[in-house]
DNA sequence: AAGTGGTCTAGACCACTAT
DNA sequence: TAGTGGTCTAGACCACTTT
């Protein structure tokens, strides 16, 4: 698919080519990324400033500016007003883990489905009321599913969700509810974002029998609030998934997955 | 263009404030992220196209693309060529931990201390000689660490290093290498990225030994690869953090934290 | 005063999609 | 054909830092 990726083997710079269906600042990026990544420019070098970029490649500051911005959010280089634009050293800080090996886990509707093993309303009591911002001994809605993939369990999910008199939630909703869309990423969910945790843990009992692993098996705790458009936490739960079943990937600095 | 103000009808309920701080394409995004958080925007409708987000903030062309461009790669819209700019739904592969938190148990060099456990010249065994792609039998360092926190250890580590006979590594040198500038983010260090893996595992009897925990107590291990700017895998090891001490977390959709 | 990053304008052209 | 996102130019102004 990217059969014009041209070798432009002498001179430390490479130059922008205006044929490619890259955009100019994309391949500025690259190139950058590149000499830096080849140690042209080690941590805290200073890149040439942006009028030079300028003339170097022939662009428009404009273009340059773009570039450089993408470099900033993508952690490469830091930028001092008056001073100039600065290679960043590795933080480990900065390292951050995707989800996308859990979404991967369901990804295929087909081969995936979902069990509600049980749903009642429930008081709450005072653990529940704090997490959802409501009172002790007001209803909430207590659900626990089974996700299975290809037929095996992988993930088993406890959840609270706010109740609301005014919209019940039927059966074949609540196999849905805060899944569907979440993992699809089809069909809107209700919730407008919320946070994550996740905690290193131990398959219990009741776990353990549920995902077919073994007691005190290493397991992933991955704990949801998740909030609606009026910003009230709408639901407070947990999966949890064995150890061995799943991990989670990231990369550090100039480093792309190949 | 008409200049007339056809945008009384249906106008803004917020606009740019050209006095402020913030620069004009900053406010836009806040504009359009609470727009999209209230309601007033659901998951898969429309935005306003870009022509009519100029004349409705009486921006220019540029500046609501940047607005766009923004709110792209924070995942909250996702646009498509010749047909508009739509909200995205909330999809959990797109959440992403952050590793603040094991920085933050580093912070403060001041509390924190590194004890060399042992370092020694080793032969590569077919698993190191696989992660850092050289032969079976080929030396490499190996090294453990214990690092404390308030005089507490809080995390174990094992690393294997390239060994380069032109450049003998001082002891003084091994206590700070990958850690002194990937923790404290100062200082540059040799690698220019690498990659990351977090598990669920629990505890051995010699890291329960060595953290202060219990056998079989869940822990997180942080596998890690780093590369040399010749692209290398230059360390491969791993960090053992008891699980009581430490989780991670991030966010998901519009959310921030408050 | 000169250089640097940061921002913005007011158009232009292109490729794609829908009608 | 008209609308949409995507890109780009060639300057301009500002605030800041260094000399």
């Amino acid at each position: 698919m990217s059969k014009d990726e041209k070798r432009r083997g002498r001179g430390p710079e490479a130059s922008i080519d205006r044929g490619s269906y890259e955009p100019p600042y994309v391949q500025l990026v690259g190139i950058l990324r590149r000499q830096i990544a080849a140690g042209k420019f080690r941590a805290g070098d200073r890149l040439p400033s942006e009028p030079q970029l300028c003339s170097l490649y022939q662009v428009s500051p404009m273009t340059v500016r773009r570039a450089i911005t993408i470099l900033l959010d993508q952690g490469a280089v830091v930028t001092t007003p008056g001073k100039g634009t600065f290679v960043r050293p590795l933080e480990l800080g900065t390292g951050t883990f995707r989800l996308q090996e859990l979404a991967d886990l369901l990804a295929n509707s087909g081969r995936t489905a979902v069990r509600l093993l049980q749903t009642r309303v429930i008081r709450a009591d005072e653990r529940v009321a704090r997490r959802l911002s409501i009172k002790e001994g007001q209803r909430a809605i207590y659900l626990r599913r089974l996700l299975f993939r290809d037929g095996d369990p992988v993930l088993y999910h406890q959840e609270y969700l706010l109740y609301d008199p005014k919209r019940p939630i039927v059966e074949a909703e609540m196999e849905a509810t805060s899944l569907q869309g979440l993992f699809a990423g089809r069909g809107g969910s209700d919730f407008k974002g919320g946070s994550l945790r996740i905690e290193a843990t131990a398959l219990r009992e009741l776990e353990a029998d549920l995902l077919g692993g073994t007691v005190n098996q290493p397991a992933f705790r991955l704990i949801h609030i998740f909030y609606d458009y009026k910003d009230r936490p709408a639901s407070w739960g947990w999966f949890i998934c064995r150890g061995d079943r799943i991990s989670f990937g990231g990369t550090l600095g100039l480093w792309e997955e190949k």
